[in-house]
DNA sequence: CCAATGCATATCCATATGGGTATACAATCG
DNA sequence: CGATTGTATACCCATATGGATATGCATTGG
């Protein structure tokens, strides 16, 4: 078996850099694939191919303007990640928190 | 050129489901590699390769115990990814942002 | 109606993957 | 010291990748 697919699921497809520099661009308002090949420095077959995987795991949609096709953001795909790394945040900062509880304690005794 | 090495960053290597199991056990606290084989159902060779991804980005310290191998979580690794979604965050939670304009604005006109 | 523009898709290629299995190495035990 | 336990590494394989490039298709302009 090998990797995953990218389109697996929205942890892959965001793995890669460009998808997420897409992800990025698309915070800012919707565009069309034009703007985004300008935007990345990438051939357009490329960008649009990051598109579909980010289109696959539900992290853009598109809509046909005419010859255009404009792509929007979808942010709420990206809660699970959110979700999954959050659930690490107080351990991070857990420093602080022993840092405050060593305050608390001085406090205390005097 | 091929999908970028899994120990190219955290991103990369926390898009592997299992090794996000690993992760996920080793945030109870430090554990050798048998009890991470035992939890995950993974041949042994396995668990020490996600293992050795997750150390060469950063995610995880060893500790030599003897004959075991303790991994510990260093949280830290994973604070790049928190910070690029939290920066979505305020974008699936917008809808709320709204219903709370609207709710104002009901209210000033009584 | 034909040319041009805007995208998507199809190939070709080198590469790294994750699983399987065998094996090497280190530390401990008797 | 030899056997056992705990891990890491070496291979073999099928698969999907991302970049490059060519091409297909739809919409619009002259």
């Amino acid at each position: 078996m090998a990797r995953a697919a990218t389109t697996a699921d929205t942890f892959n497809a965001v793995a890669e850099p460009r998808r997420r520099e897409i992800l990025d661009a698309l915070a800012q308002g919707e565009r069309p694939v034009n703007e985004l090949v300008t935007l990345l420095g990438l051939a357009q077959p490329h960008v649009s191919r990051h598109l579909r995987v980010l289109r696959e795991v539900g992290a853009v949609v598109v809509r046909d303007e005419g010859r255009q096709r404009l792509y929007r953001l979808n942010p709420q795909a990206l809660k699970p990640i959110h979700d999954w790394v959050a659930s690490y945040q107080h351990l991070w900062e857990e420093r602080f928190d022993l840092l405050e509880d060593v305050l608390e304690d001085l406090k205390e005794e005097h």
